[in-house]
DNA sequence: ATGGACAATGAAAGCGATTGCATGATTCTG
DNA sequence: CAGAATCATGCAATCGCTTTCATTGTCCAT
């Protein structure tokens, strides 16, 4: 009475294992009564392939491993799901493994993993370059929204979208701006802060920076206090997370957004449609973002050794309800 | 030059197989000499053990599965830290499932884990008591807030501090109260109802009943309209998300909390914290539910076929800047 | 009839670890 | 100093599956 294994189901079927295994596998090689009589057996016995035997001889886990830095931030939950369900589809699981903020943990979850994974997805904003590259060594791995030479990625680049930004605020009369910038060792706040930069200088308007802020909403609390400290109208945060933060403390301390105030956020996540004012934001294709990561891994994992891909999905400017034209004088 | 093996290992070392094996998993059975070279030829040629091929001997997938109904709900990312810390520091990875609300899913996708995890926590408010004791049929399995007989259970009670929010409440003057309910299918909705309408009851106070609604911020804003329709002066939300939802509703419309209407939210997600006016809340033992979650099922795994343990940790009142005394006449 | 092509199946060799048993070397005991 | 006990190690079976190669039987063209 212990498991069924192909054996059981091959003696009851009175044939070898050989044939239980092809009906599975490649029912074409078995003739159709028989496939029937194994796939019958196989219900009325409860049988469930054991993936570690599996895995042992063909090499495969069929396993994809998922690293992100902060479950508890509302970007990642989205990213998980496409990822997820992409996998599911190229017939993979996903083990998804939370680093708690620490680079440390991010590099270590991946030693962790090698044994367990054909590959893995890494969303490491912190760990050095160093590091990542020497964990990832001689493992398939995909990194999320961190560029690295000669590791392949997946960038979600939102450069244009911020000039959009930018231009739909211009429009509204504002002139003087604010950067709430985000982490300092993340490339996303850097290649945003950057492209607001970029947009600012050309546009000639002014552009005081502040932060570097904590990505949590708490951090955006603070950037707003910040905020309320400048004379900018209007403000870039460097995320959704952030810029809600910034909404809470601003309408705490009674300031109207987007009447004295306009923020934008970055990434639309769920939350951003929600809050109240809805947040003007970019989105980032986070479906596509997840399919393509899961299938330039399987690539990789294919085909080890090719050039690294690097793909990058723009993220695009929708305006909504927290930025308006600019008040006062 | 393919993946080292312990055969490598053994034939660099000139010893044989078994004590490579020995020299990791039984190292006081192995001379220091002997030891060390051998892990020191591990470390060089990077060797790491195969899960697949040691699972297959012992049986063991060192693997447990996690199957959430919704991952972007803030109520799990807290859960499933505490679940992979646990699960880690007795050596099993997590496998996390998100069944995008759908019960189909969640029962679907336990069949699937079935080969690869050593067991299932389960978090499936959804879905039926039969599918789910079918899905779990030979499975270790431990369910989260959900009760059912013959499966072992980790359950968080509210009932008491509810109790305790309630005469927080009362202290304050409020006579009339609101329920807003969470989902209709969902066993901790359905028990943190009852266990308000049985202290409205016993206090003798009046209390309204709203809902359901959906457990996310903006079934919370409905929810938060629905309140305002009524009299009632302090409103109990199904959660901490719905409750949020309702104070953004109740901001949008220029009603102060808790100058005249109070809220108290229910798990304490890290949201609750940080919203203004920060939530009142009953906190779930998140850190708690997760170990003990492991633990249980770690019990069910070593010693299949027990007594199924039910186990129940209080949730503890806390209040904060959304409750306050009664206004008005 | 005869041989070849083709289809259906079986036998058996691994995949990379663990582990019970056997063996040889040392040390202990009386 | 003989034999027992102990220690370190090797041998070989095993876990459940996939896959190559060989085998058997059918059927068709010659």
């Amino acid at each position: 009475m212990s498991k069924p294994t192909i054996y059981s189901i091959a003696q009851r079927c009175g044939v070898s294992a050989a044939t239980v295994s092809r009906a599975f596998n490649r029912p074409e090689l078995v003739s159709a009564p028989v496939r029937e009589r194994i796939t019958a057996a196989a219900r009325e016995l409860g049988y469930q392939p054991s993936s570690a035997a599996r895995g042992l001889v063909t090499g495969r886990a069929e396993m994809i491993g998922l690293i992100v830095p902060d479950i508890t931030n509302p970007f990642f939950p989205l990213l998980v799901r496409a990822i997820q369900r992409t996998a599911e589809r190229m017939g993979s699981s996903v083990m998804l493994v939370d680093a708690e903020e620490s680079a440390a943990a991010e590099v270590r979850h991946v030693a962790q993993l090698r044994s367990r994974v054909d590959g893995v997805i890494v969303a490491s904003p912190r760990s050095s370059s160093a590091a990542l590259r020497e964990a990832a060594r001689g493992l398939p791995c995909v990194l999320l929204n961190r560029p690295l030479r000669d590791l392949p990625s997946v960038l979600c680049d939102n450069t244009s979208a911020l000039f959009d930004a930018g231009e739909h605020l211009h429009k509204h009369g504002h002139r003087s701006f604010a950067l709430l910038a985000g982490p300092s060792a993340s490339w996303a706040a850097a290649r945003r802060s950057q492209a607001i930069r970029r947009w600012a200088r050309g546009r000639g308007v002014e552009l005081v920076e502040l932060g570097p802020f904590r990505a949590t909403f708490k951090g955006g609390r603070q950037a707003g206090a910040a905020l309320l400290g400048t004379a900018a109208t209007a403000a870039f945060a460097f995320d959704d997370l952030t810029a809600c933060g910034v909404l809470a403390e601003l309408a705490g301390r009674g300031v109207a957004v987007p009447g004295e105030r306009s923020v934008v956020g970055c990434d639309d996540v769920l939350l951003a449609r929600t809050v109240t004012p809805s947040l003007t934001t970019v989105t980032a294709p986070m479906d596509d973002l997840g399919a393509t990561a899961v299938q330039v891994l399987t690539r990789q994992i294919e085909a080890p050794g090719g050039a690294p891909e690097h793909i990058r999905l723009p993220g695009v400017f929708v305006a909504r309800d927290s930025t308006g034209p600019r008040s006062g004088p």
